[in-house]
RNA sequence: GGCCUUAUCGUCUAACGGUUAGGACAUCGGCUUUUCAAGCCGGUAAUCCGGGUUCGAUUCCCGGUAGGGUCACCA
């Protein structure tokens, strides 16, 4: 796009404010600037942008930190690790906004607000009622006060006009004179507002790509109105489309069902999947794989290739991802996940494949484990005396195969009895009679006491030989009772 | 209401003027089969509408329609 950008050093951040939970949308805008600094060897900044005591939330600046650590995104300047550019907080800034906002005055671009709110606020009203945007430059003061600190300090827009700019996603993009208006650089209370704080630190921290949904768009002139005026170069935009709802109209939103990204993670979801899940809402590397690690997404991760309109995300295409993810694993590593997530007694390495075989009928390894299906090998299953019989096969025959199953199973050696053999010694006898399921369905069930479940073979492998006859046993003396 | 912006199968998308409009998820069917899954094979399914430019428009332009955003001492 432009020859500039390849020489300069990449620098990109993430700037969430720490007023709750961090949901996918969040997340997605931190990734893709991640993935970008990372893909040209730059830096990748998380700041934080606490200027709204109001509205700021107890712990979230731990919860937005262990959210991007735990999908895998990492920084290399922040408010836990430092840097050069340190402080990472914007309420520690407060000096830097003081700064420039002094410039600002001295050169005529900032002058105090002495309206008290509720009047600002009359004014917004009478322009809702009159079906005009609401312009707070067509009540300007003429002799405004000196600024003392104690009201808010507002820009001064000079160069009413529409504004043109160019965009790496969206390309050209424009914007009404409307959109330009004196807005507040320095609230009452001293913190400064976003529009005025992320240009300052922005320069100050070097970032070079700012990325971030399209609800900037409008505002953006007044980012340009307030470079032009401290005479600094404007970084590059990229706007990212907006993740839509469920239902693919609204833009997602917390009030709107948006879980806290953390809650993947207490599914059991595996973060590299999840990684590859939100790369890809809003963006496409143009080729047929979808099955991407993270390293892989890094190096084909390009700008030029974010969508321009919005997606929405479907969770079927989630729990896909994740159960291809899943496969990918070594097997150590795939031990360790499943692990964390079963019960003790359940922890042996035998129900592995199960879990790999199974996990896309629920989703997520937490919905698995809750669906009771894993239960049947540290619990006894119970069951009616007709669930054992397969469809309308004499009990006495039914008794009889079960009976022809033991003495198998009583007759293999304990070293011998494993999936394989096992499957071969029922298949044998399955085969002799009208319907494998007269033999097959029984034991099925005699072992897991479900209607549906893992087939015979493996629930008799992993229960072993002596808990296997326990409970074909206990199936033969429910059916003669 | 003003300003801005978007529009390809149900969903996410590929196509940078010429393709039988491709892929994935979902769905449907078949194979397999003791159940539910999984796996393999196959099918249905889309360029919002109307004009223009062009030999030729999903692609470029204009209008309409529909969606989204924004008009805070929130970010």
């Amino acid at each position: 796009m432009n020859d500039n950008t390849k020489q300069q050093k990449v620098v990109t951040r993430f700037a969430p404010s720490p007023t709750g939970f961090l949901h996918i949308g969040g997340i997605r805008t931190a990734l893709y600037a991640w993935a970008y600094a990372k893909k040209n060897n730059g830096t990748f900044i998380l700041r934080i942008e606490d200027t709204d005591k109001a509205r700021e939330v107890e712990g979230s600046i731990d919860h937005i930190i262990k959210s991007l650590k735990w999908i895998g995104i990492d920084w290399n300047e922040g408010p836990d690790i430092g840097g050069p550019n340190a402080p990472y907080k914007q309420s520690e800034r407060l000096e830097s906004y003081q700064k420039y906002a002094k410039i600002l005055i001295e050169k005529g671009f900032a002058y105090a607000d002495p309206y008290t709110e509720a009047e600002v606020e009359s004014f917004r009203n009478k322009a809702i009622e009159e079906k005009r945007p609401f312009l707070y430059r067509e009540h300007r003061p003429e002799n405004p006060p000196v600024w003392d600190g104690t009201q808010s300090l507002r820009f001064k827009v000079t160069n009413i006009k529409s504004y043109e700019w160019e965009d790496l996603v969206r390309g050209h993009l424009k914007a009404g004179a409307e959109a330009l208006d004196d807005f507040i650089l320095i609230k009452s209370d001293g913190y400064p507002t976003y529009n005025f704080a992320h240009i300052i630190d922005d320069l100050e921290m070097g970032v070079t790509h700012v990325m971030r949904g399209d609800e900037f768009i409008s505002s953006t002139p007044k980012f340009l109105s307030l470079y032009e005026a401290l005479g600094i170069k404007t970084p590059f935009f990229a706007t990212l489309p907006p993740i839509m709802g469920t239902d693919g109209k609204k833009k997602l939103g917390k009030r709107d069902g948006a879980k806290d990204f953390l809650e993947y993670e207490k599914d059991g979801y595996l973060p590299s999947a999840m990684m590859n899940f939100l790369a890809f809402i809003g963006w496409n590397p143009g080729i047929e794989k979808e099955i991407l690690t993270p390293e892989e997404f890094v190096n084909l991760f390009e700008i030029n290739q974010i969508q321009i309109s919005g997606g929405g995300y479907n969770e079927d295409k989630l729990d896909w991802i994740n159960k291809e993810h899943i496969k990918l694993l070594p097997e150590d590593e795939l031990e360790k996940y499943i692990f964390e997530w079963l019960p003790k007694e359940l922890q042996i390495k035998k129900i592995i494949p199960i879990i790999v075989e199974r996990i896309s009928k629920f989703g997520d390894i937490k919905g698995m484990v809750e669906s009771g299906e894993l239960n049947f090998f540290y619990k006894e299953p119970e069951y009616k005396k007709e669930q054992l019989v397969y469809k309308s096969t004499p009990i006495e025959t039914i008794i009889a195969n079960l009976k022809s199953a033991l003495e198998v199973f009583t007759m293999t050696e304990e070293e011998d009895f494993n999936k394989e053999n096992i499957k071969r010694f029922l298949m044998e006898l399955a085969d002799n009679l009208e319907n494998r399921g007269q033999i097959l369905h029984p034991v099925r069930f005699a072992l897991s006491g479900l209607e549906k479940s893992p087939d015979p073979f493996i629930l008799a492998d992993i229960l072993g030989k002596t808990e296997t006859i326990n409970r074909l046993n206990k199936a033969i003396s429910t059916l003669s009772s």
